[in-house]
DNA sequence: TTAATGTATGAAACCCGTTTCATATCAAGG
DNA sequence: CCTTGATATGAAACGGGTTTCATACATTAA
């Protein structure tokens, strides 16, 4: 591949010349400027995009971290990240964690390395030193209610929308309520423990373990919980599900085992994906897409900042 | 940050050095590594790793080319990707194009640019010339069968597998049978519509344009086919279905409507999705993981290779 | 004893752009 | 006529690594 010393050479002029024809600076004739051009079509030229980053410090690089992105919840906020990405001229690398610590110390380090320009990090793993050490190689983002780590988030309040949830479940006469999560120890997963905790105490109600059903993420899932809950000697008159796709199999489950629904379970699912509203599944709709755009943003603008979005209950018929 | 030659400086040696010691290359004293080490360690230093992509003319990074990953094909495919991206120290630039042609050739350009080692483009829009075109900068690994470009590819021999599903159900009896595609251009649809075509004419069936339903992606557009099928004069009694979430989508709606599956209406889906074995439809399972991780081989291993994966009919209750 | 080989080290070239700085011309303003 | 500012251009430094080449000493084989 040509250089842009060849080209140099090809237009008869410097490479700095070369270099401000490519950028578009001013302060070049028109002539030089022609025989850049046509130096650069003769030699199909096209810049070294390595060396522009060396020189720059900067790669247009995004990192975003998740486990996975097989899941409607990942899927959408990717959606949302790539849309902007496009938008402004940044590309997204992509970094699957599997919720493994390595992996996402990995992508903490590309930051220090210069890889990308910033980092978000759509479900953390590591603990919060770790990312706070990282901190001053580039900007941070994070997607959970997270005061404590000095950085940008875009986030839920899942304390308060579990909060009302269950409350809203509790009005209408449910005692015994039980919810589905993806992983016990993530931050959404302790603020929706608060929150469940708080709401127990406030009605004087028992706390058992035995309705909180971790790892439930995929349709199937549901079928999981559905099983674990007829064997149940108590079994809950009500479950949050916080997300769509395991609502999904808990539904279709619960049909096959002519389980009514509402009747004697019912149903809150998360997300509002479009699984919900084929299958008329109450649910609490985030907007993801959203929070990926914004995310994105907050990545690219330095200046801190915290975002709380709102989110919707879709009341349709499992509740 | 430090560089190489503030370490050098650090620890009285040359910048060779210190190369060696942090690439791990052999001829170099104890002494002299254990002062590198330390220099390291007192500086909290990291490479500059543009610096080695520019030197080294490689990145380690490898570009996904996908119209957007918020459906389980795509997501599935991401997966493996990812899997042996991780597994062979690479990382992916996450390339989402909606089947916009420019997007494509911006990641063409990336090859070109050298930000990208290889390309992987799991769903083509543009022009195999222009793919062609871009073949001296990089290798690019194609998800489609596609002898024409000189490029590797691991892909399903859709035509075999349309021809055979149709078999399939003209041997249970259908005799109007229908299918619902994502879009109408792609490789995959061109090479589904001959076995279409090639089915009819074995049997003498009629060609009818109005059994052919595209922009089938998701569950809701399942709804869109049923809405439609019920406004038909002469209704398809089979559909083949190339995604399980469309499937599942026209099985609930069918639901809804009181269409019996599959007495009024039989179908077959694609990919084997867990939502597939959760409404119990029959399927047609596509390794869609396994293929994520042979496109990455292909694309790290840069001898030319075209692997043809199997499928697997799924019998359950839709057919 | 000598030639060949292995070990150890550093100077300098190289990868390929961007940017600073110096220099020069020309037109407008005082 | 002189100063100032806009226009135009190029040499060289810079970003921060890797790699080639040259050199030197210590072994080892012949």
């Amino acid at each position: 591949m040509a250089t842009i010393k060849d080209l140099a050479k090809m237009a008869g002029v410097s490479v700095t010349t070369v270099s401000r024809v490519l950028n578009n600076h001013s302060y070049v004739s028109e002539e030089k400027r022609k025989a850049v051009f046509e130096a650069v079509k003769a030699s199909n030229y096209d810049k070294n995009i390595n060396a522009v980053h060396l020189s720059k410090g900067k790669t247009q690089l995004i990192g975003v971290v998740l486990p996975f992105a097989d899941h409607p919840y990942f899927a959408l906020l990717l959606k949302g990240l790539a849309k902007q990405a496009l938008e402004n001229n940044y590309k997204l690398v992509f970094i699957q964690t599997d919720y493994r610590k390595e992996r996402e110390i990995e992508a903490l380090h590309m930051l220090k390395q210069k890889q990308i320009d910033a980092l978000i990090i759509c479900s953390r793993t590591c603990e919060a030193e770790v990312i706070e050490e990282h901190l001053p190689f580039g900007p941070i983002v994070l997607c959970e209610n997270n005061k404590e780590i000095e950085a940008s988030s875009t986030y839920v309040n899942h304390y308060n929308v579990f909060f009302d949830a269950l409350e809203y479940l509790y009005q209408k006469g449910h005692k015994r309520i039980g919810y589905c999560i993806a992983r016990k120890f993530g931050a959404n997963s302790r603020d929706r423990e608060r929150a469940y905790r708080d709401f127990l105490k406030k009605y004087h109600l028992p706390y058992d373990s035995g309705c909180i059903f971790d790892q439930c993420l995929h349709v199937e899932d549901g079928e999981k919980v559905v099983n674990h809950i007829m064997e149940m000697d108590e079994p809950p008159s009500a479950l949050l599900v916080t997300s769509d796709q395991v609502a999904a199999g808990i539904v279709t489950c619960c049909q096959k085992r002519h389980i009514s629904i509402p009747g004697d379970l019912a149903i809150i699912g998360f997300n509002n994906e479009p699984i919900a509203k084929m299958m008329n599944i109450t649910t609490i709709e985030i907007p993801l897409v959203d929070m990926g755009e914004n995310l994105f943003l907050q990545a690219v603008n330095d200046d801190l900042s915290n975002k709380e979005v709102s989110v919707q209950l879709i009341e349709r018929g499992t509740v």
